[in-house]
DNA sequence: CTGTTAGCGCCTTCAA
DNA sequence: TTGAAGGCGCTAACAG
């Protein structure tokens, strides 16, 4: 390549790289032979010399979750701006794996962004002692030196209780989520607190996915709930194709509301309740802190993101 | 870490990889010196070297898309069963940028598999000319020099307009992907072949999400058809929507087709009726292929999934 | 402006 | 069974 161009190896890295001045007539050559060979300079070789990979990493528990990918995609936009490429690494839910697959993308990226709801504290610390640039996203952790970017899970389904018992329910089943996720926990918390003004609740194991929502639903019912709050969109779309089969009506026989509103959530009939953080916004302070510890800038405080309720029809007055 | 262990950093090697004989109290200190100092071996150092990465990559051109997510899925579920980590990147719908990722990709792990229906012929003979293991999944081009994988998206939009015919419609208009994308030329085709068994059409230009399905309801109705076939689920939901909010009924006074079989399908109401290609088998055939690849075994001829059609209650007999 | 030199962290011969 | 030595492909000084 070096000799295709007549150059030396090193003024090839300085025409790719553009940051050293070369002579324009050297220059054109390179690019010439650059073509014409088809050369691509070997990223794992320059990250391993330049410790710079213009590549940022993004660890999720599971693609297949339209949450995930929905935060992944706003920060490989922004990363795409600044001109880094974003590598993906899916733990597949196995919550032990993660710790590997972070330190693995560390080495392979300038920095990561973890999104790890279920991943064990322990392992966390791990991250933390590694003090590279990393952003923990909807995770809290009291003591850990990491930078983190949330959403108000708590608050989000504390003011959906609230609607559900202005709206006169006192009876209402939790479809929890995987028992040790962060959001989880939250979420049952804010459930929980809600007793304060008279409603009631059980906690159903559900899970992630829709199958599990459908699968909670008989299990639920049986407690004699008039609402059920899932733990995210998808496990309330199960309940309520569940509900359907069992020819009960939502709003006017139960109520159901969901998390995270993803794209589906209006497309469903009835359009589901719901609470929505801003992905965008999750998204922007994301990146903006990931660039922070990358560029050494001051470490930007936590960030925990506001998130609304979304009143659409899948929750009505109790009946009576 | 190598004298941590008082031991040469050429034994550390032996003793991580596993292949050499160590002495046994040698290798027990190596363990506990990497314990102590928490060491892990750098990915991009070690496949500089040896060639060798233990890890695959996957490109594709939208994480936000599910019909994605799933075979990435089967793909690292494969992936991880025989020792191998996998890489995500997402070229999010620019058909600009996938060469350039699928190269970079390539040089970071030890084969990939391309998803990518939009990219140019002409970028896909320079990733054939790589003579990389590289598995090409839904995307026939004649005379490429890589393993394919695809889906007989053809056969299967075929086969939906065939329930159409039977069903009586006689008009119907086809939600369109993205122009330029394989999938989506596949199924136009399709149904522009259908006229032979007097089924009229239109290509209203629609989009692969659930926002385009419902922006280009309006545009299609006005041509008067009976049923729409959406290039893809998301884009049938969204017709669905759309449809709902103008008070026309589906099935009884439009039917409405998808394609994919996401998991949301069955979900949505009325379930959607549309085509489903075995994504287990997809991801086995891929795996089952790259892997060839990759050990230089003989090249698996090309595979043609057949696909089915799974009728659920959005098509329904024409209106008179 | 450009070529030479010295590694980045690791694996893999080659001797010992 | 082990250590020393030579790169993998590239960038970052350093001399010219």
């Amino acid at each position: 390549m070096a000799e295709a161009a007549g150059v030396s190896i090193a003024t090839v890295s300085r025409v790719l790289s553009g940051r050293r001045s070369v002579r324009p007539e050297a220059a054109e050559r390179v690019h010439a032979a650059v073509t014409a060979l088809g050369y691509r300079p070997n990223p794992a070789a320059k990250g391993l010399v330049s410790g710079r990979f213009d590549t940022i990493g993004v660890l999720v528990p599971d693609l297949a979750n339209p949450y995930f990918s929905g935060v992944l995609k706003a920060v490989t936009v922004h990363a795409a701006a600044d001109g880094l490429r974003t590598l993906v690494a899916d733990a597949d839910n196995h919550a032990s794996s993660e710790l590997e697959l972070a330190c693995g993308l560390l080495r392979q990226a300038d920095g990561i962004v973890v999104v790890a709801p279920r991943m064990a504290v322990s392992d966390l610390r791990v991250l933390a002692a590694e003090c590279a640039p990393v952003v923990l996203v909807n995770r809290v952790e009291s003591g850990l030196a990491l930078p983190v970017v949330t959403v108000d899970a708590f608050g989000a389904t504390f003011a959906l209780c609230g609607l559900l018992s202005r709206l006169g329910h006192r009876r209402l089943a939790y479809l929890a989520g995987t028992a040790g996720s962060w959001h989880n926990a939250e979420r049952w918390r804010a459930v929980q607190r809600a007793a304060a003004f008279g409603l009631e609740s059980v906690a159903i194991p559900a899970g992630e996915g829709v199958d599990q929502g459908y699968e909670a639903f008989e299990h639920a019912m049986r407690h004699g709930p008039t609402a059920l709050v899932a733990f995210n969109d998808l496990v309330a779309i199960g309940a309520m194709r569940a509900a359907r089969q069992c020819g009960i009506r939502v709003p006017e026989d139960l109520s159901i509301t969901g998390c995270d509103d993803i794209a589906l959530a209006r497309h469903v009939d009835p359009a589901l309740t719901t609470t929505a953080a801003d992905q965008r916004a999750l998204g922007d302070r994301t990146w903006q802190m990931l660039r922070a510890v990358l560029y050494g800038e001051p470490l930007p405080d936590p960030v925990c993101l506001a998130v609304q309720v979304i009143e659409r029809g899948s929750a009505g007055p109790v009946p009576w």
